[in-house]
DNA sequence: AATGAATGAGATTTCATTCAT
DNA sequence: AATGAATGAAATCTCATTCAT
């Protein structure tokens, strides 16, 4: 009688939880339909009813974890945020054994990674004016990031240096993205070889000490 | 030739000469109201109701000439369409006498000379699934002209390898845009910087001959 | 030709001018319908719905001219205002001359001729903290004016007590409105006449003046 | 009978029997909260979720105690029905013996006690057309317990009259609940002296007997 | 019983588009 | 042709109430 509540094992088995500790899990659920349809359409253009039905959830229930539109956008962003510190951390981690060329691939996917399907990130990170100043901070975490892992590979780099190359990277990594989605996968694979040869040539004529003896 | 229309009576020309035109100057002024509104607030935020106030038209004017958002928006993408390709005409009638870096420059600012104030045309080459295909067309074009003038200026140069260079100098030259409206004066000085060198850097890599004697 | 529209006698003939002027009486007509909803179901029940379908227009006309629902309260707020003003301007007009018993009659009647159907004046004018100031201006400015009357009348009244009169005064005024609404006729006119009966005695023991030889 | 529950061993007894009497100590924090809600937001913006969050309720055992917003206010009303009635037995036993001034002052003070802090009992008395009678019967029973007192009082008051002078006189304790919670003190408590005056004056000028020799 | 997630009807609000003057 | 009011579908959001755990 009292066990039927202590059997943890039967619920993990099936992997699927289908209604225990169902709030972090419905938030997860929304989240992810909210990613998908703002990728879809983009931030104006989803509608919340979508993603509720997207998510098998009535129009309640999302507003119930998400008061808004805006509180659902923004929750994404900081989830992006969370991820870009930890894919960060973990690039920071090796960037000093890095070879150039692998640190320009390295951020060249790392937004890519952060969700691999979508572009809800990219389409949240294009701060407007007048919009909740979440996506400001998104870019600028998203910059910071990328010109302390700069630092952290090439000491001698000078701060407001990686701060203007920051930018251009930055774009590198949205390009990526939106070459990632290119319904032409023929032409995708080429300008994503293009992409990766000119973000490599980028850093390397900056990053890479002059050789002794080369002129 | 120009007094062909002005046979009424003094007054009346007066009256109505300012009325002539009005067409032609009507559109104009409804398509910078749109590029302005659409640049600032997105193509789904734009309200056709703030596109006529802001032109000082009223909304009925406004559809009497475009028959809707969409047409608008189209029209504005034609008008981009024939700039981009008098741009790029300008561009390769010279082409094959500027140097690498120069042909750099110049593509990076193709965009940004387009509409120098705003970001509609970026905006709207943002194409979407269940769009009119006019917005894949002016991405198309510019694309198809990118690669067309790499052609011209190095005629060595691949065709395949041309088209998927473009759309890495697309994507420059729609960062350029970005950079070019950027708050931050500092940054967005040397963020310009860095992307011309980037651009240059990309260009120079594939684009210059191999110097005689440089192994 | 250009006759069509200087026959203004023929427009005011028939005096319902079926769509000229419309936006003027248009908006009569939603205030009207307004006023009606809120008197019957209270400003929070009210729904816009059902103040646009009152009034035979759709929801949107009723959003073109008043963009919510607080701005529909705060154009009748200010109607009822101006409206105040004005009845109390014609009371002052003559208060001199008004006996104590008829000046309480008259503060008596104000609220209620102000809009003879309906309580939107009073429903409004229950301030609530958190609401628009709008309501509670009306309140003052009532107040103030029953306090500037009571002083016309009689100038020897000192002036902190008319204001603290002004607070009874008013509560009667709005008694009155409930009162006149009330279902059961017969209690309704008992109920009026001892709020009459209240309203002289109250005033008259403080505005007449002692008669000399009285006691 | 109040052990048959109680047949655990120690623990759980302690455990439990803090809960024994919750039941009603539930239901009257559950009414308080209700009360203070409802008492600053009025019936219809009070939400449930409000107003369990108030009584550090869940929304589901607020339901399980009433069954709808409406068995909320019902309780309530109730209440105050109960209320109303105790404090009018109270002064009703004194009644014969209270100088008309006294007699004026219970009364006014009667609806104020009923819950000291806020508005509730006043905003549940105003029965609108096509909710529960319940809010139209707390009115009543006040109305008729007011007319029963003044005739308890003042035997040779007749009936009728006795009904007239209870909306009158249910009117200013109304009025005195809100001098109550207006915000400017100083205001109110001249504003509550002038209704006091008008009051006792009401109620002097009919209950008095005319004075022998007062010609 | 206690908890709080789920439900969905209904309210507010927006805006592209049409239409009357 | 110019004006701006009219229309209504669709979006955002709220909240009383039910239900699963």
């Amino acid at each position: 009688m009292d066990s039927n509540k202590a059997s943890s094992t039967v619920r993990e088995r099936n992997a699927r939880t289908p209604k225990r500790t169902n709030g972090i899990r419905r938030v997860e659920v929304l989240l992810k339909a909210g990613e998908e349809v703002i990728s879809e359409k983009g931030y104006e253009s989803a509608t919340m009813a979508e993603i509720a039905a997207r998510s098998d959830t009535c129009i309640g229930s999302l507003y119930r974890f998400f008061p808004g539109k805006e509180a659902l956008a923004n929750a994404l962003i900081d989830r992006y945020r969370e991820n870009i510190d930890l894919a960060f951390d973990a690039i920071d981690a090796e960037a000093v054994s890095l070879s150039v060329q692998s640190l320009a691939d390295r951020l060249l996917e790392t937004l890519l990674l952060l969700n691999p399907k979508g572009s809800a990130s990219s389409r949240l990170m294009e701060a407007r004016p007048g919009w909740s100043n979440k996506r400001e901070e998104l870019r600028s975490v998203a910059l910071r990031r990328i010109a302390q892992t700069l630092r952290i590979h090439s000491p001698q780099l000078e701060e407001p240096l990686a701060r203007d190359m920051s930018y251009v990277l930055l774009h590198n990594m949205k390009t990526m993205k939106t070459f990632a989605i290119l319904s032409d996968r023929e032409r995708a694979s080429g300008a994503l070889r293009e992409l990766h040869r000119m973000n490599r040539l980028y850093l390397e004529s900056i990053l890479t000490p002059p050789q002794p003896g080369e002129n």
